[in-house]
DNA sequence: CTGTAGACTTCTGTCGACC
DNA sequence: GGGTCGACAGAAGTCTACA
């Protein structure tokens, strides 16, 4: 009975781990992926949910496939 | 030379394979999934895009992961 | 059962600025 | 390098109704 995890935040956490994991900055994987520095923020604090497009670039943006990081995303929340 | 295929029409290629595999209706994947059934619609047919709890919602109610939808997804698209 | 249409609400995503 | 704020355009998602 714990399982209070937002998609936000399972999403967010997943991005700032991958974020991290590549040693990118914020503002670096925003131009990569086609997205505003501060929309990458507010996803990585769970503030904001992305839409299916924005998962695939980021997806690209991180060298991960998108059914990776919604596999962790599942995984998060309980799946 | 395979980048001809939106997002929107490969999501909606994907769930409408899925929904009909499974025989439910439009309204039933709706009801299950909490949505609305003008909204299935239009995503079937690539005119909507859906966000990521949209995408986990689809998959609780189609009896998939959300992450083997994406895996489709990205099939459809050339990765 | 599905497509479409309009009117409406909420939220995604951008942008400039400042801390 | 990251957090936050306010203003904004556009898209996600609902609902009623009719073909």
């Amino acid at each position: 009975m714990k399982r209070r995890v937002t998609v936000e935040q399972a999403f967010g956490a997943v991005l700032r781990e991958l974020r991290t994991g590549t040693g990118k900055t914020q503002e670096t994987v925003a131009l990569d992926a086609g997205l505003d520095r501060t929309f990458i923020s507010m996803l990585e604090r769970g503030l904001r949910q992305p839409t299916l497009e924005t998962v695939l670039s980021l997806s690209r943006a991180l060298g991960v496939t998108a059914s990776k990081i919604v596999e962790k995303v599942e995984t998060l929340l309980g799946n």
